[in-house]
DNA sequence: TCCTTGACCTACT
DNA sequence: AAGTAGGCCAAGG
């Protein structure tokens, strides 16, 4: 049983439903970091998670996992895409700029990352809270 | 339960 | 720039 320990009232939907919402919502020719995601589905620190999610399909399909890197900028992820080089493709498909650098695909975070306000997280909450009503 | 594994993160060199 | 150390935490064995 999952929320056995929740008390009256407290958030139902789970963390992988959230992540789903999240990352349907970064913008094209935008990345978002495995951090972030976590943050914005208010579990900061869960960012592990955002990676295996995203390994295992638990946000659901058509999910645009490609526009999801780590703090470094670097296309972590990318080895386990079906397609080799798939999310480098789907990336300047967006318009992305992706830089190979001798060892790991990457992006300019500066440049292309989804800058998320402290108001824009509360939003996610409040959204949260009103589906899981 | 305890232990190991990871599409991670920050701080520090 | 790139590498390391320590921390993090859900999942699965």
């Amino acid at each position: 049983m999952e929320d056995r320990h929740s008390a009256p009232g407290e958030e139902k939907m789970n963390f992988y439903e959230k992540m789903r919402i999240v990352c349907m919502a970064i913008p094209e020719g935008k990345v978002a970091t495995y951090g972030q995601i976590a943050m914005l589905c208010g579990k900061p620190g869960n960012s592990r998670q955002v990676g295996y999610g995203l390994k295992h399909d638990l946000a659901g399909p058509d999910v645009p996992a490609f526009r999801v890197v780590n703090g470094r900028g670097e296309l972590s992820g990318a080895i386990h895409f079906r397609i080799h080089g798939l999310q480098q493709e789907l990336l300047r498909e967006d318009g992305v700029d992706v830089l190979w650098n001798g060892n790991i695909w990457r992006v300019d975070l500066k440049k292309c990352g989804w800058k998320t306000t402290v108001e824009e997280a509360e939003r996610f909450q409040r959204l949260f809270a009103k589906m899981a009503k």
